[in-house]
RNA sequence: GGUCGCGUGGCCGAGUGGCUAGGCAGAGGUCUGCAAAACCUCGUACAGCGGUUCGAAUCCGCUCGCGACCUCCA
């Protein structure tokens, strides 16, 4: 393995640095989970896929990481103040359930999108719920610091007396006397010394169905604080990497931070990593606008917007062929053209199964087509190396396939490149598409036995130059996805693209 | 209103000063019973205007358009 000097983007400084873990070679990595009060849609599958993506290729390059995603099964207010409803709740009373069956039912689910997008588990994936006791503790923590006030049974984050000592707004860029100013008044804050604090606990009404006994009543906690009790609890006070979607930047983050300082009296995270949106004719998909497509939905194509379905792996491809922190925009021409390159990086990675190795005296070595498998495979670990450009390394990939496939029709010859660059080519697809960008075959309803029982048929009847019954055994399996390829020597087949 | 970001060829989407991104769609070619696949070749794009520079999609300014965050959201 070559050294790489991994570079990522920081929120928190706004440019690339180098990235290099506080205990190396452990790399501890916190991302923002799912609440589960719905199914999960396009907008959770992005940041799975970018951070399983990240944990990868830490993987790939030899560090130990440990992958600490949040479930958030106590909701979280969906209005203002006290006026709001836990969204957990809301959807219980809706289904008649009990607020767990509802966090469980969706937990659930949300493991099986996750599983079919091929996202490797997080090492520890810790409830909100379970951890209770410990987010009291910080609540007390950062009362004894001075910078929380509690106030009928509600316990509130001081901004202003946080801000003192530190900063508050370093991660978003905002600045304390903007936010002051520039916050509205709502009803209902009546309780907050200023509009900017927000509540680390919170006292619940009799009627309220999550609830839990604290030093200051029954209540629960604040949305900001089970990432921070969480987070500290395995993966330390300070850890290397923390990841989310941009629209949890403020104030959530901003939060983590201010909870993290006055508890610890460090930042709770050296980078800050967020992934973009996926928009929708231009706008946001999310859960408040209306606008989401579930993944579910896009699985089957059982939604207005789509023509058709699409399976989990373009689904995964799509969203790599972006970089993370740019918007990406969904249309079902470039879920179309997705699933077509996924499908030819795939047939790829089948085809360079079967490529073998063989010496000939007769063929020089080409130097030129080695400098370009060279410049290919150098190029892909260079864009990863930079942020993880996934965009970037898939071009270089498209690139080396170019390479595979015409060692697979003869017109470029594996002695041509050499044994060691031959080998080093098919390793490094192999582990770019597999290992690092998580891209599998879909075992589909192809019987690779039954597959060539009718190829050897369809060999037979060209032999015998029956065209009609090649013809109609082709058209019936291009039926069912899967084309049949004549070759100088042989038959293939690959999955229709 | 405040803060931040974006505008790339028919479509998607990389790219921060000179070196072919890539995919999809389209055209031509090689191969082939015919196809398909694959491979080769092709379009010479960077919102507009001005500036800096030997040289700009890339830096600066202005204009226009779009979006995100500021309230729960991935």
């Amino acid at each position: 393995m070559k050294a790489h000097q991994l570079k990522l983007y920081n929120t928190l400084t706004r440019q690339k640095e180098d990235f290099a873990p506080i205990n190396p070679p452990f790399v501890g990595m916190y991302v923002c989970g799912p609440t589960v009060y719905g199914d999960a849609h396009l907008g959770h599958g992005r940041p799975a896929i970018t951070f399983d993506t990240v944990n990868r290729y830490l993987t790939h390059l030899g560090y130990r990481v440990r992958y600490v995603r949040n479930i958030t099964d106590v909701g979280h207010l969906t209005g203002d103040a006290d006026e709001g409803e836990d969204k957990i709740a809301k959807r219980a009373k809706l289904e008649k359930l009990e607020p767990m069956e509802v966090a469980q039912q969706y937990t659930d689910t949300y493991h099986r999108d996750m599983a079919l997008l091929n996202t490797w588990k997080p090492s520890i994936e810790p409830r909100a719920t379970g951890h209770i006791p410990e987010q009291i503790a910080l609540v007390e923590a950062i009362l004894n610091e001075g910078l929380a006030y509690v106030v009928n049974g509600s316990v509130y984050f001081d901004v202003l007396a946080y801000n003192k000592k530190y900063t508050y707004g370093k991660l978003s860029g905002r600045v304390i006397e903007e936010l002051v100013s520039g916050s509205r008044d709502l009803d209902g804050q009546g309780e907050k010394r200023n509009s900017v604090d927000f509540a680390l606990w919170k006292n619940a009404s009799p009627e309220h169905l999550m609830k839990w006994p604290s030093p200051w009543g029954v209540g629960f906690p604040g949305w900001h604080l089970e990432c921070t009790a969480m987070s500290s609890k395995y993966l330390g006070t300070q850890f290397d990497i923390h990841g989310g979607g941009m629209d949890l930047l403020f104030p959530h983050h901003e939060c983590e931070i201010a909870q993290g300082n006055a508890c610890n009296h460090q930042d709770p995270a050296k980078f800050w990593m967020h992934n973009n949106m996926i928009t929708i004719n231009g706008q946001k998909m999310g859960k408040s606008l209306g606008n989401f497509i579930t993944l579910q939905e896009l699985f089957t194509g059982n939604h207005t917007l789509l023509d058709q379905a699409y399976s989990p792996m373009t689904i995964r491809y799509f969203i790599l062929t972006a970089q993370y922190r740019s918007t990406l925009d969904f249309s079902n021409e470039a879920l179309k053209a997705a699933q077509k390159g996924y499908k030819k990086i795939i047939n790829g990675l089948r085809i360079a199964k079967q490529l073998q190795y063989s010496p000939q005296d007769d063929i020089a070595l080409d130097t030129e087509q080695i400098q370009q498998v060279e410049t290919s495979i150098a190029s892909a670990y260079r864009s990863m190396d930079d942020d993880f450009n996934t965009a970037m390394a898939i071009g270089h990939l498209f690139n080396l396939l170019k390479k595979i496939n015409s060692m697979y029709t003869g017109q470029l010859a594996p002695a041509a490149l050499g044994k060691e660059i031959f080998i080093q080519l098919l390793e490094t697809y192999r582990t770019f598409v597999v290992d690092i960008l998580g891209l599998v075959e879909e075992k589909g309803d192809v019987q690779e036995g039954l597959l060539n029982l009718l190829l050897n048929q369809y060999t037979e009847a060209k032999t015998a130059r029956n065209y009609t019954k090649v013809d109609e055994i082709r058209s019936g399996l291009k039926a069912m996805g899967i084309l049949v390829k004549d070759m100088k020597d042989r038959i293939d087949w690959a999955y229709e693209e």
